[in-house]
RNA sequence: GGAGGGGUGCCCGAGUGGUUAAAGGGGACGGACUGUAAAUCCGUUGGCUUAGCCUACGUUGGUUCGAAUCCAACCCCCUCCA
């Protein structure tokens, strides 16, 4: 099964990394003689990461983690064009100030995941609006360009989807791929990068980088790509009813970030320890092997264990616990997600569903009314039948708060100031 | 430039003058059952000061008592021709 000669690729296998690799035994060979240098293109279409771009970022932790140097390439100029691979339609355009902003927001996400410095095995960042955003048009043309077929191009997977659909493919998305081709060649000239690891949906963007790399007269490139997650039922992972599942903890706290993991299917529990987490294998098929009601035990060490490697190990204990006692003791964990309102308006009373409404957790009071009459909605644990009650400073327990709920699992905390 | 087809709610997709806030499906959310899981069943799924009002079927105008549905112009997409 396992059989590779370099750590690293026997960590991929056995963790479950790896969907496609391009010539495995010669970047095995490769990998077990020498320290290599491989990077991750991320684009900066949103201030921070999400779950699908933890997987390749977990990559290059591993990547580190068996002596090999890592980077982490940001998408400073081809994220003015827009990725089309498997989109059925154009992305809408950044500008370069959004773009730079993104590029700051996901910058402090890595700074957790891998170790930088100056060291032979030290990870570093770079952006291809470095290189990108000075070239000359016809000159690239004539070096690059020139070796790129549009009829191998328009047969990839990755743009079947658009031009099947009938969806326009503009020239400017177009030339994605020739960009993020040419970065890995660039890449290679600059630090001798020599493999590129991605989503299985960068595999076409990939292998066109090796194609050029291999007529512009780098050395031989190696892709590396990893499955498309989904959960057992067929989801796709990352999702969830406030959208997607960030990594900033801004975006989405670390209390959210944990129940997320918590939540995981059953069947899924072990595919994902071995890629979110750390934790050693002989560990993770224990957990695995839980069955029944057993199987909880494991999902808590999942969200904790994944929790710690996106917001440390602090937070992590913090949203256990606050999870603890909410489900298990039923008490009132002071670390819920809280709001504040000022004293004198809560003295005047708040509609309940404004109250829903201003805590998050109904994005109108229409939703909230509609949540309310499914019966969905409880104050400090009673169900709230009225829509027109209104709330005020007596509904403030002995614990100086008023527990909103909505469903089983949303709780709001409302503390007055 | 010419001929034809098309743009509907989060997504897919029906609807060709009135009872259409718009069938159906998916997704999502809530409830029941459980184990904070899955599957299953039930409900909800534009907004508001909710027996009412407002906004909505690419955009802007028009016809009509009444338009997603008819007309005009414009924008965008697709196919074929030049």
């Amino acid at each position: 099964m396992a059989g590779y000669k370099s750590d690293f690729l026997n960590v991929m296998q056995e963790r479950g990394f790896i969907h496609q690799i391009s010539d495995d035994s010669a970047l095995d060979d490769l990998l077990s003689k020498q320290r290599v240098t491989a990077y991750v293109g991320y684009d900066a279409t949103a201030t921070s990461l999400h779950i699908g771009n933890l997987i390749s970022a977990t990559m290059l932790y591993w990547f580190q983690e068996t002596g090999h140097r890592p980077i982490a390439l940001m998408g400073g100029a081809t994220s003015l064009i827009g990725d089309p691979s498997f989109r059925d339609d154009q992305r809408k355009l950044l500008t370069q100030e959004t773009i730079d902003e993104n590029i700051q927001g996901i910058k402090k996400i890595f700074s957790r995941i891998l170790r930088f410095g100056d060291g032979p095995g030290d990870a570093f960042m770079v952006n291809n609006a470095d290189w990108l955003l000075k070239l000359n048009y016809v000159e690239f043309l004539r070096d690059v360009g020139r070796h790129f077929s549009v009829n191998r191009m328009l047969s990839f997977d990755s743009v079947k989807l658009r031009l099947d659909r009938e969806q326009s493919l503009s020239f400017l998305e177009f030339n994605y791929m020739i960009l993020q081709g040419y970065d890995f060649v660039e890449l290679s000239n600059r630090y001798e990068c020599r493999l590129q690891m991605g989503g299985s949906d960068q595999w076409g963007n990939i292998v066109n980088g090796i194609d050029l790399g291999h007529r512009m007269g780098t050395p031989q490139l190696f892709a590396l790509t990893t499955p498309l997650l989904t959960t057992s039922s067929g989801a796709k992972m990352g999702k969830s009813a406030k959208g997607a599942v960030w990594l900033n903890g801004e975006l989405y706290s670390p209390y959210d970030f944990w129940q997320y993991w918590r939540n995981t299917e059953d069947a899924d529990v072990g595919r994902f320890l071995k890629i979110f987490t750390r934790l050693p294998l002989d560990e993770i098929s224990r957990l695995a092997a839980l069955g029944g009601n057993e199987i909880n035990e494991a999902k808590k060490v999942l969200a904790t264990e994944a929790t710690a490697v996106v917001h440390g190990r602090e937070a992590a204990e913090e949203a256990a616990e606050t999870a603890r006692k909410t489900f298990e003791e039923g008490a009132l964990a002071e670390s819920l997600p809280t709001i504040t309102v000022p004293a004198s308006e809560l003295a005047r009373g708040f509609g309940v569903l404004a109250l829903f409404v201003q805590a998050g957790l109904a994005s109108s009071n229409g939703e909230a009314r509609r949540a309310l009459q499914g019966g969905a909605l409880r104050i400090n644990d009673q169900p709230v039948s009225d829509e027109r009650m209104t709330i005020g400073d007596d509904a403030v327990t002995s614990d100086g708060v008023i527990k909103l709920s909505f469903g089983k699992k949303k709780h709001v905390l409302v503390r007055p100031s």
